[in-house]
DNA sequence: TCTTGATTTGAACGAATGTTCATTTAACCA
DNA sequence: TGGTTAAATGAACATTCGTTCAAATCAAGA
């Protein structure tokens, strides 16, 4: 029951205040419990990051695969965008614990990690091959134009608030106007 | 002497591990000095956070400004794109510490900093304006626009090498296709 | 060589860190 | 109710932190 609830702390806590700056007794007060219980639900702090950043990396991938990917390079990259901006402004302090701890993980970890977030781009890098090889797209380099769309729809997280003018759907929609755009002439 | 090194010594040390994860002893030992010794150059460890964000940024205004910012906006986009591109990938330290660091800083030094960031987002948001408004171009959303144009411009730095495949010119050429398309039909 | 002034050292400070563990408390089934 | 197991406490541990400061060291001009 209290496993939960750390992860939930330790979420918020560290995407507020960075990982390296949190402490194991901040995380423990805001569950209403001291220092010492965490143990039994954590062996330490940096599983505690770890875990909170591969399962959200995980749930990443599977959501992506339970879209419908089907269809033409363009509706396929459609699909794509309209789900990471949905999935990236509907889970804030994930994606950007994701962004910011990745220095703090040990290399083991890291390795870990990387090798996700490595799978997810490559779903993104496919769509665009797939686009340059029948034509629909034409792009002035591959790689380069898949970070920058990652960059580019990932950024949203940076200033999006829930309450604030634009809508979702609004949202998800003026990206992909300007996906579009960028992939084609 | 000693200054400029602290600086440059933090400045790296920051980037690599994190201000909150660096000590002033590792400080310190980088530049071959007690951790004491750095009181003679800094009032506190938050300062030299604080100078380099602040220096960053001027000097990034500055720079900015000294670009030939005349013309119409499509060239004065392409010039604010291969000028952020340029500053971004040769100050890839700075420019991750001003990223990353914003919420290590005192309330009182973040406001300070916002102010800085928000002049330079300006700077693009007043190109896209007058492109607006001359019909140059269309974007769906003005201010969503100047964002997913920094986010993806700055984006370069998460993976770009100064030993990789492209060279800095071709890099340019690149992002400025991409740019361009996005804001017009 | 002596003096003056600026730097650096190295020890010390109080506080905070992650983690452990014997002891106490709580929960629950017989 | 009594007995068993699981969970939480709270104190303790060895380190490390940012920062201070008297004392030692250094640099340079008289």
């Amino acid at each position: 029951m209290t496993g939960p609830r750390i992860t939930e702390a330790a979420e918020r806590l560290f995407a507020v205040h960075g990982y390296a700056a949190v402490s194991m007794r901040q995380i423990a007060s805001e569950v209403g419990v001291q220092a010492g219980a965490l143990y039994n639900y954590t062996p330490d702090k940096q599983s505690l990051l770890y875990e909170l950043m591969s399962s959200h990396l995980q749930l990443l991938m599977e959501s992506w695969l339970a879209e419908n990917r089907s269809g033409t390079p363009t509706e396929r990259l459609k699909t794509f965008t309209e789900f990471h901006i949905r999935y990236h402004i509907d889970r804030p302090d994930a994606v950007f614990i994701a962004y910011m701890e990745l220095r703090n993980l040990t290399p083991a970890n890291f390795a870990k990690i990387e090798t996700l977030r490595r799978a997810y781009e490559l779903e993104l890098e496919q769509i665009l091959r797939d686009g340059q090889a029948d034509r629909s797209f034409v792009v002035p380099d591959l790689r380069v134009t898949t970070m920058a769309l990652l960059a580019m729809l990932t950024g949203v997280n940076t200033w999006y608030r829930e309450d604030g003018r634009l809508s979702r759907a609004r949202l998800e929609s003026v990206y992909w106007t300007m996906v579009r755009r960028m992939v084609h002439i």
